[in-house]
DNA sequence: AATGAATGAGAGTTCATTCAT
DNA sequence: GATGAATGAACTCTCATTCAT
């Protein structure tokens, strides 16, 4: 009765076509937001139907919740890792995590944009659960600046909290300007200068030092 | 019968009503976001009918951008001042930004958490010119650090442009968890400690000095 | 930002313009079944934009229940006083109320219709408490006829809820046919003709008496 | 390596898997409706891949026209032979129609359900021809009523094609009932009351009889 | 035959904006 | 100035139907 025609794409493997799409949101919400990205908007970038959209995912909204679900446990893991290495220091522990986000924001800058501007800010957006999923990683900073405080190694006049709060607030920030090409990292000497800088910054301040 | 027997709501000063429907759109615009709120929920919430925000504004984006343009222009001036201020040294005036935000957030949460969420990310919405506008304060404080590093006051080893969104961003996120009572100022005094937390994070870092 | 456009219409007293989009309601969802209509079916029918039915009803749903909100207990009222008439019989009671609805359908043929075929059906439309607001009339008759059967006035070898269910069925019936114009009904006399056809065949059956 | 080492399902008879799906489609389209019923829910029901229903049915009108096509001639058939049963009064006629329908509502009560609710409402569907051939039936009672009345043994003062209404929409909603659980039927014995009720309710009426 | 990925018309609903009162 | 009725573009989501495999 409804439906009928026109050039019927070739099947790939479910798996793929999901990644496809998966990837294609990932561009399209970095790029314009979620709430301003159209599911017709990602079906355009992946080169598929609307439909299909929802062969795989059952809303935006799942959609969304989906990139965070299949990326975050990967970089919760990393972080866990690092706080608990025994070999390193808290500040270094505190260096390693910063160098992991903006080496991740290297690689896979669209993604770390939308977890970090659209997922963190899912309580506007009806993800429930979410942002707790996000206090994970905010535990485990926080966990590694009462250890340094408590040895020593970090400066104990910073609420932990409040710390917590301006280190991912700093990175936040870097991997926005990093999006709107406000600062390019073309090489990888370049990368890791930038990491070097956001670590000098994060760990010793922006004073001289004497 | 002839005198005024008003019906609906006396007409006050057109200024205040304008600035009535600018409060309340402040504060839903901080609650929901701008893509969330709706032109009747700014309504609801000055308790005037929603055509009257027509009457003041000619549309959703021109209430956002009047939110900006009225209030970023004295914060852009107090920014200069301090900028220029012969007395402070560069680490001082960044040490004296941080508190002019920090103590902006105390009073105006809302005004502040919708500056730096929605105007910040306003090309997303649609209101061009408003992140150049933004750009100004970027500027001055880059040439704060610029002048800084010249005078070996701040850290050389530091991208200037890198540098500022740091500092932006390390106080972006303090104003989230602020507006997410993430954590709470009661008091005078506890505004001073946390000013005091921000400028020693931003400045000296999060390692423990020897 | 969207909208632009277009002849307005007048406004109507609120109040007039709500009845003005149930009564095109009635009709359409007479004529083509709830699932069929489409809201633009509504507003074309009353000459409103679609978007105007979500001003007066909160989805299509919602409408279908301001039918029978608005309509069903004013029957029930009149259903109710039928069965607590001392002045008549069982039988008689009987008689009122298939007179009741015959006449009802003569005045309103599409609002019987609806509430008969549609919201009787709620249950697969998703008007959860519908179904048991019907269930009242049901009682009411079931009672009649009990109370008939009590006092030998109505064939006791008659399952009372059987009964009930084929009274209203052959009701419901003529009701549908008479929509479909399988039989008419062009003025006062026939409609008196034709409750007294079903009068009689209700309760003292199609067979012929000696 | 050659043989049949079938991977999914094992083909069936064609006429087999046809009625599999017919059966699917009955108890769907009698619990959900038609407009309800997806086609992968009458697949999913079957256990069979949706697309496989369009081997056997060009569309889901179609799936609905079979059932009534494959059911309703023999239902038709054995109605015609009751009305031309030279050993039957007319209202043994009408009596034997009601237990027919009944006795078939007892084993089939899905595929009477649904011809009852959808094919007699299948103009709304969009079924062309199916009405007609549901007149069918109508015509046959209307003729026995006819019949009965010339000769006597039906009530002279109903209208036939109202009678004929009456009598289908009595049944009809007994099925209601019954599909809904409103009354059952546990046993032969009482499937025989329930058929004397209905009998005696449509030929004898309501009424006690002196 | 059988499967389910792929497609897109269609329908419901939201809400910015206009404008008669 | 103030109100809220009226309008319709835009968007999400559903699902019948097609067709490559």
């Amino acid at each position: 009765m409804r439906a009928s025609n026109a050039r019927k794409k070739v099947s790939l493997d479910p798996a793929d076509r999901r990644k496809q799409i998966l990837r294609a949101a990932i561009d399209v919400f970095a790029e314009r937001g979620f709430h301003k990205t159209r599911i017709s908007d990602i079906a355009k970038r992946a080169k598929v139907a609307y439909g299909l959209i929802y062969h795989y995912f059952d809303s935006k909204e799942h959609v969304l919740a989906s990139v965070f679900e299949e990326n975050w446990a990967v970089f919760v893991k990393v972080l866990k890792d690092i706080s608990v290495d025994g070999h390193k220091g808290s500040a270094e522990k505190l260096g390693a995590v910063s160098d992991l986000l903006i080496g991740a924001l290297r690689h896979e800058p669209a993604l770390i944009q939308v977890i970090i501007q659209e997922i963190s800010r899912s309580d506007r957006i009806g993800l429930a659960g979410k942002v707790d999923a996000f206090e994970e990683a905010f535990k485990i900073v926080r966990a590694i600046i009462h250890e340094g405080q408590k040895k020593g190694e970090l400066a104990r006049d910073l609420d932990a909290q409040v710390g917590t709060y301006l280190f991912f607030g700093a990175l936040e920030t870097v991997c926005t300007g990093f999006m709107l090409k406000k600062f390019t990292v073309k090489n990888e000497a370049e990368a890791e200068a930038l990491k070097k800088s956001v670590r000098r910054a994060l760990l010793d301040g922006m004073r001289e030092r004497p």
